[in-house]
DNA sequence: ACTATAAGTGAGTAATCACTCATTTATTTG
DNA sequence: CAAATAAATGAGTGATTACTCACTTATAGT
């Protein structure tokens, strides 16, 4: 059994026992929330389930009557973000901003972006302990990987390839524009919580970060 | 006493105790690379000192020998990272290739690509410590932020400043375009480790992010 | 109201944790 | 070579770990 079926089975048990957050129980809930909210703060590893129990109010038995081990406890937390993130329904929504071949560049990216970084604020103490623990749970990295980047990459490489065609875009590899996009939300989430004291108008960084990435920082025609 | 100040003083307590890691001794040398593998490949909190010791060849005592606390020989293995990136050696080397202001910007940022990501590639398992622990550990974060990103980030704003004046920048907000640089690096780091199996030239791909970088994604003159 | 099922409890368990220390081995020094 | 110092050892420490289980409490179905 390699890791992918790990995280299936592990996936697949979530989804069986309970559709979803909303008809766990108070308790259950309460137990999910401090797990995110230790394991952001302090990792995985470094959070006890003593310690995680006493900060949901619970008994410590209750936890492994809900989840059976403390992994069980992480995968329950990470395995929504992932189907969030991987679900046809998010997907669809990428598709729909990026396959309209009309709309210009920069309003496709500025969408995407703001779109993307949105969900991921939004949900930063699971991202943090995904990008976290995706690094030694190899099963995590995978379920990743294989649901979520590969199928990504794949529309992005449409997208870039269809606009490269048209003369939109200029001639260069395919793989090195993704990742300038994607090094762009990666590095602004970067900086954010680098220096997270400096406010800042998201909108209109946004539009500053899809400027350079389209025209670049150098100026076009000196004079 | 705060954090910095517990960090300097576990740097000061290594540069007392020894000059540098050749004059450890051979045991001593075992333990910290055996940790640097596990805390590298497992997290700090997962590796136990039992292992590492085993790791190393060496009996668990010996640890507590040269390392009062498990916590110091993180700090052991942390300190010389961040001494080598915030010394003023490196740091000269920076402002050498980033003060020629005759040399044109793609060179000098293609320089500065290709020494940094040289710099992290060659002493990658400690700085994925540091990039994992630096979230938990607000001594070590302290020390990353006062003593390196602050500095570099105005040798940068000194950098864009001068080629933004001279008119070979675009006026850009200088902030948005250091994190574009910076983005640049950090996400050729990330694509590397997530999709490790697939060949590079390093060389060809340090030119094709600069070229974006500088020039955009776009193309300049549709016709 | 009775019963079956599920939710919740907290004391208990073996294993492991970081760390200590009395003792032994190796190296240096006078 | 002998004495002094440093390096290395491994059995042992109390604390903490993830997890179990016999038990009580709450909920739901008939």
């Amino acid at each position: 059994m390699d890791h992918q079926e790990i995280f299936d089975q592990a996936i697949q048990g979530m989804l069986d026992s309970l559709k979803n957050e909303q008809e766990m129980t108070e308790k259950q809930r309460r137990i999910l929330e401090s797990a995110i909210k230790l394991f952001a703060e302090k990792g995985f590893h470094a959070s006890s389930t003593s310690e995680i129990a006493k900060d949901a109010g619970v008994a410590e038995g209750t936890i492994f009557r809900h989840f059976k081990t403390k992994k069980d406890l992480l995968y329950a937390l990470v395995a929504p973000m992932l189907i969030k993130f991987a679900s046809p329904l998010v997907l669809k929504d990428v598709k729909r901003i990026m396959g309209d071949a009309e709309q210009p560049a920069d309003q496709i990216l500025e969408q995407l972006l703001h779109n993307r970084l949105e969900l991921i604020n939004q949900n930063w103490p699971r991202m943090k302990i995904i990008m976290q623990e995706a690094q030694f749970h190899p099963e995590i990295m995978d379920a990743i990987v294989e649901n979520i980047a590969r199928e990504a990459r794949l529309l992005g490489e449409n997208f870039v390839q269809t606009r490269m065609d048209a003369g939109e875009f200029r001639d260069l590899p395919v793989k090195a524009v993704i990742r300038a996009i994607v090094s762009t939300a990666l590095g602004y989430i970067f900086f954010q919580h680098m220096f997270p004291n400096e406010e800042n108008d998201r909108t209109e960084e946004i539009r500053t970060m899809v400027d350079i990435l389209l025209n670049g920082i150098k100026r076009k025609n000196p004079d």
